[in-house]
RNA sequence: GUCCCCAUCGUCUAGUCUGGCCUAGGACACCGCCCUUUCAAGGCGGCAACACGGGUUCAAAUCCCGUUGGGGACGCCA
């Protein structure tokens, strides 16, 4: 079989929702895991909803995703133009042949009428359908009328299906399906203000565009019989491939709400995510790897993904679930990748200041590795490393595991002794390690008995990254000198000894 | 209303096409234990599902019919 050729679609309404970039990423995969081509097609036919930086933006969501296409409205390629709004000769054009062959017929139908008579048909217990008034108007009558009538122009269903009292298409992922033709009625091609309706504009597109998959969601499914025969009015050969996705819900079933974000891949970039964590949470969403392992990166999906293991029935999308996936894949992301991501985040979070000191990114590089396993979106960061560049005393005594420590007699005893083994020098992890080495020969303490107290005290938090790799990191941050300062260890715990020292429990 | 799609732990899913290997497996979350230079991570364990009702069969999560529930389409929206 020669190489597939797909296409991903989007209408430049808005920034680029989680569905539809789920879209993208299952045509992209078919495509990339085939040899075949990703061709990108911008919907863009309704002028009044269709925004220049809205495109903008879908294509700089598909970037950073790593969704790269092969043919599209920027690169061009042999199968331009790649914007719909360019094609309307075609679609003109064709809806024209159509009318010539006897497919489609030109409709004078008052549109309040029509309204009325759908309400009437469904009332009666049926499919709404067009009564086909106007296809029986006599051809030359109706040529005349185009004239001076305005009028759209509708597929004649019956001369294209010939007979058949179903249509039929096989669907990659939900197998055969049949729709009686008595569901479909001679439905619009081309509106009266000459613009294509979407079920002509599609399927001429696809097939200008020799696409041989429609990857596509849900919700196109019911749409497809009255494509299929679009394609044949067309003088299409045979349909293309189809693979309906199951469609992504938010909670509880509902469509995944765009309100709160959270439904925008701008959103999960904003927040700091990796695009592989977003990409791992959003392949799993209807397919699964056939050993079964779920943590994957790009290049493990590409070698084993195939449409066969796409599942039919919608999924909910769990944050969680994705956040785990997310953390792993920040554990794993490259220093280089992960410091400006850091910056950035430290910055809008005012820890650090807004030009970055001379330095600083080093450091930051340091920092964030050690916080990277525990972090599902760089967002996370400044709260995670909040002790590293607040230090308040009366802030940190808040914390009753804190206060626990600092006013209890043997711990505190731990941490007078490590105090006086530091002295004034800046702490590095030699330094730390010997003198808890003798912290634990003076006072007998060791393991949680010891380092817990040290830590609380020399970082001012019951909680972080592991100590001996911790406490190197702030001192280099108190050298950084920073507008508000990092403090020094050993100061953290004077401060606290000193705020809790009549209050021994 | 008519037609189409879907239905396994709370969630994502494996298994369904090709019935027996399923006392239904994994992951996330949750709970417990272990380890440990705290917490986290890691290791081990636990909780937890075949929507319901009929049928076919020696045998059904798997095939068939029905019911219920969810979603979609029936637009001169996409």
């Amino acid at each position: 079989m020669s190489a597939p050729r797909v296409r991903f679609a989007p209408s430049p309404t808005g920034s680029l929702h989680l569905g539809t970039a789920r879209t993208a990423l299952f045509n992209w995969l078919f495509a990339r895991s085939r040899g075949g081509s990703f061709v990108l097609r911008i919907e863009d036919t309704d002028a009044a909803r269709s925004l220049p930086e809205h495109e903008a933006g879908v294509l700089d969501d598909l970037r950073w995703l790593g969704l790269g296409w092969d043919e599209g409205p920027d690169e061009g390629g042999p199968s331009g133009p790649y914007r719909q709004s360019e094609r309307l000769d075609r679609h003109r054009q064709a809806a024209e042949r159509l009318v010539m062959a006897g497919a489609a017929y030109p409709c004078f139908c008052d549109t309040a009428r029509l309204k009325k008579e759908r309400l009437e048909l469904r009332a009666a217990g049926g499919a709404s359908l067009y009564p086909g008034r106007c296809r029986r108007i006599a051809p030359a009558e109706a040529a005349a009328r185009r004239a001076r009538e305005s009028h759209a122009l509708r597929l004649n269903v019956d001369a294209v299906a010939c007979g058949e009292t179903a249509i039929e298409f096989n669907d990659l992922i939900h197998g055969r399906i049949r729709t009686p033709i008595t569901q479909i009625g001679d439905f619009v091609l081309m509106r009266r203000e000459g613009r294509p309706s979407y079920n002509f504009a599609v399927v001429l597109d696809d097939l200008e565009m020799e696409i041989t998959h429609v990857i596509r969601g849900d919700d196109h499914l019911s749409n497809t019989p009255r494509q299929v025969l679009v394609a044949r009015a067309l003088g299409r050969s045979g349909p293309p491939g189809f693979a309906h996705l199951p469609l992504i819900v938010g909670e509880g079933g509902a469509p995944l709400s765009k309100r709160e974000g959270g439904a925008s891949v701008a959103w999960f970039r904003e927040q700091g995510y990796t695009p592989e964590g977003l990409i791992n949470a959003l392949v799993l969403l209807g397919w699964s790897a056939p050993g079964g392992q779920d943590l994957l990166t790009r290049e493990e999906i590409l070698a084993c993904f195939d449409l066969e293991r796409v599942s039919g029935s919608p999924a909910i999308f769990d944050r969680q679930k994705l956040d785990a996936l997310a953390s792993r894949h920040m554990a794993r992301a490259s220093e280089s990748r992960l410091i400006p991501l850091a910056l950035d985040h430290l910055r809008r979070s005012g820890h650090l200041p807004d030009p970055v000191p001379e330095g600083a990114g080093a450091w930051v590089g340091r920092l964030v590795s050690l916080y990277a396993d525990r972090l599902a979106k760089m967002a996370d960061l400044p709260r995670e490393a909040a002790p590293v560049f607040r230090f308040d005393p009366s802030l940190a005594l808040a914390d009753p595991d804190v206060r626990k420590e600092l006013c209890e007699p043997a711990t505190r005893r731990v941490i007078e002794a490590l105090v006086e083994e530091i002295g004034g020098e800046p702490i590095t992890a030699p330094r730390f390690q010997a003198a808890a080495d003798a912290v634990r020969r003076r006072t007998g303490a060791k393991g949680r008995q010891l380092y817990h107290p040290l830590r609380v005290a020399l970082t001012g938090a019951p909680s972080g990254p592991e100590l001996v790799k911790l406490l190197p990191v702030i001192e280099e941050g108190v050298r950084l000198r920073l507008p508000r300062p990092v403090i020094p260890c050993v100061e953290r715990a004077r401060a606290l000894l000193a705020a809790t020292s009549g209050a021994t429990a």
